[in-house]
DNA sequence: TTGTATGCGTTATCAT
DNA sequence: ATGATAACGCATACAA
């Protein structure tokens, strides 16, 4: 299709394309009689400024780059859709695009988008990073950007981080005042802050029972890794009371493999999961989870992005926190017996 | 940041711009040697070509957009992942947006694509679609333009349909053959080809073992719509003996409501879903659920786009039928008595 | 209030 | 094989 151009407004009502330019931004002096008059023929006409073209001029593209790790879960869509209503609402259109877990990939990924000019990013890191020094120069030098979730200690930038220490030492006390003594925890890849957050509360948690007798995995956050750790743990008899897993996939992972080596949940070991999957209300038993708010956390990081757009000059990089809650359900409830 | 461009290589050189162009795209004649030592300064001084001005010059974004009506649940993400896979391998950046079920939005998500000028669509609609004549406009008159899973028959495109037909009939044949009789489908939105297909599949099935006490409902996709439809079959005293749901979520729903009512499952009813979510493994009692090729639905697509764009003159719309499996669980699997 | 002219960073068509 | 230059569609400083 040959689309319409400035040009053949301007051309059809007898005016400059500067003219037509003005009046698709009210910004300029114009008539407003002929501005009326323009757009009226625009739209008759079909014309619509192409963004393109825009961009280049503008340097700026109303877009923003959201960078996940997957989304195959239904956490990152959740802080997605959050992230989406805010910026839609602010006129910027939403390019998505997942890292797989890759570090390589996110860094293309990362790449492609500035190339892309975004005018900002939203960011959420794979587990094992190598690309500190890359976001470093990009927050140094350059284009808003906000981390959220997973991210590192050494990256000074704007952040929305959901309250790790808190929750976990929230959930942590739950077990323990279940009457389970014996906890392992299972984390996730110990360069993330939120790993460092959950231990940190994990330990805290013990510190105020005046316990000691735990014991923290770095597993990881998927399935597999939840089945492999509960296996090594069978296999060495270093069954615990309690599982305290730092991903619903995990704690799932591990209480299947567990049930199938015919331990019971949760007589026999209780687990706690993180993160307050789809699947935790539905598997058997219902497993306890520490919900974060999704929604809130896309919306926040949105709000702060365009904050940080719109504010060049003084913008101070804060981190928000955000609080969550602890579904309680059979998975780690003592049993009367 | 003020980026560099082809204009500092081309004076860091001593040579023209066109020259530096050339370098980077080798269709032209150019000595190798300059090639390289302007390939070797360009990376030198990191430069990078821009693609707004490339896509404003070559009239194509190197973009596709894909809208989905939702990506909370896994069976969109998986598909997109396909679709990403040969997309991104081709050249092309990917630009995903969601409908959230809603017809106005989906509209608005296609027409913003087509504005920013991607190269060709991917789209799968929502429930209840009304934007058919837009689409048959789109398709007309120009963009390249791909439709999977959720279409509509009025609409003459390339389409990547599951054979819901031939799976459908599957289904219905199992539950048969496990000794069932009168099966409820609970089917998604009327208009779709999916619905259409599937309960020509789940009345063939019948119509083979000579049965014809069954019944269809539509009840829509969602776990809600499962819950509701299984309370009312309950209050009405019309519990079947098995049900076969358009999507695993339905499935669930029904499942869940059933059990909460005292019957169980499959004992008293047994249930057959559709899509394999990631939680029909894991739910008590597992459930049976027709598994669709995700990644390659995904893949097909994009490949049927990309022949499509780069071959604009003769491309007939082909619909393409992938096939997957019924992964049986015990949710449907009579019991001995 | 409107028009003219320039440039955004490329690619492509001429020359040379 | 290389250089000069005109597009691409638009926004904007400047002139009128």
């Amino acid at each position: 299709m040959k689309s319409i151009t400035i040009k053949d407004v301007a051309k059809a009502l007898n005016v400059s394309i500067s003219t037509v330019s003005r009046a698709f931004n009210d910004k300029y002096d114009i008539n407003p009689n002929t501005r009326d008059l323009i757009l009226k023929k625009a739209k008759e006409m079909g014309y619509q400024p192409n963004p393109i073209a825009r961009k280049l001029i503008q340097k700026r593209s109303y877009n923003i780059g959201i960078v996940v790790p997957e989304f195959i879960h239904s956490f990152f869509p959740k802080v997605i859709i959050g992230a989406q209503e805010v910026l839609i609402e602010k006129g910027y259109q939403v390019l998505i695009m997942q890292s797989h877990e890759s570090s390589i990939t996110e860094l293309r990924n990362t790449k492609t988008l500035v190339n892309n000019m975004v005018d900002g990013l939203i960011i959420s890191l794979c587990a094992e990073d190598k690309n500190v020094e890359y976001y470093k120069s990009l927050v140094s030098t350059e284009i808003p950007i906000v981390f959220f979730n997973r991210t590192l200690e050494e990256i000074e930038a704007p952040k929305v981080l959901f309250d790790d220490y808190k929750w976990a030492l929230f959930t942590t006390e739950h077990l323990i005042r279940q009457g389970y003594t014996r906890i392992i925890h299972l984390a996730g890849d110990m360069n993330l802050t939120l790993t460092k957050n959950r231990i940190k509360g994990f330990k805290d948690a013990h510190r105020k029972y005046k316990l000691d007798d735990f014991k923290i995995i770095y597993s990881g956050f998927s399935m597999t890794d939840g089945e492999v750790t509960a296996k090594t743990l069978i296999d060495k008899k270093k069954v615990p009371q309690a599982i305290f897993a730092s991903s619903d996939y995990c704690a799932i992972g591990a209480m299947k493999t567990f049930k199938n080596f015919g331990y019971s949940i949760p007589k026999d070991i209780a687990i706690c999961g993180f993160s307050e999957s789809d699947m935790s209300r539905h598997i058997s038993p219902p497993l306890t989870s520490v919900e974060q708010p999704t929604h809130l956390i896309g919306q926040t990081a949105a709000n702060l992005l365009i904050e940080q757009i719109e504010n060049k000059k003084a913008f101070i990089p804060q981190t928000i926190k955000l609080n969550g809650s602890l579904n309680i359900r059979e998975s780690s409830v003592k049993l009367n017996l």
